[in-house]
DNA sequence: CGGTATCCTCGATGATACTG
DNA sequence: CAGTATCATCGAGGATACCG
């Protein structure tokens, strides 16, 4: 107790699980085509591969992505979104009114 | 040309503005509290004096806040959202609704 | 009160090479 | 293809002191 005022608020979850440059980008491309696998979201993201890998394990482990592997060799594991995951369309869809409404330019 | 495929998005400037782990919850303050001064800020959030600065001028400087000052000796500043701060509300409403559903013991 | 100045730490991210 | 390993950089953030 006595810990900062508002550690408990449902705002702050979401910016734990999400509050860094990646993740809202690669929730994007779910929405937008899906679910996919880690090439794809590198060829869009331009991300590098470690920085991608550890922003996946950490949506995993927030329950919002889940990571299915359909065969070892050749290799092949698709993500998906989980129902937190999906819940999080809004969220998205907010960001993106906004980003259309006060782009520089818009 | 011929840099990231997604790079003009509006998701992006969204999370160019806010992509951080304070920004959202600045801008819960102000849409719970109505205008806040600095030090309000400082005790409900806790963030040291130099972050918060620093979030408050980004704020700012993507047209999202805005700094009025009212006297200077004793000081007294107010900031205050603009109207593209104001249009955040569904953004926060929504991490708000999903924090709440997909809190753990939530 | 509303910050700025310093110094510090750590995580996020990038570049590149490599592996099963 | 789907990552991991390694090394380096950079900004976010914290702690503290100080200033007008």
């Amino acid at each position: 107790m006595t810990g900062k005022p508002r550690e408990n608020c449902p705002v702050m979850h979401a910016t734990n699980a999400m509050g860094d440059q990646w993740s809202i980008l690669i929730l994007r491309e779910f929405f937008l085509e899906g679910p996919r696998r880690f090439q794809d979201l590198q060829d869009v993201l331009e991300a590098s591969p470690n920085t991608l890998s550890a922003r996946l394990k950490k949506l995993e482990g927030a329950g919002i992505l889940e990571r299915r592997q359909y065969s070892k060799n050749p290799p092949r594991a698709e993500y998906h979104l989980t129902e937190a995951g999906e819940a999080l369309r809004p969220v998205i869809r907010a960001l993106h009114a906004w980003g259309s409404s006060f782009a520089p330019g818009g």
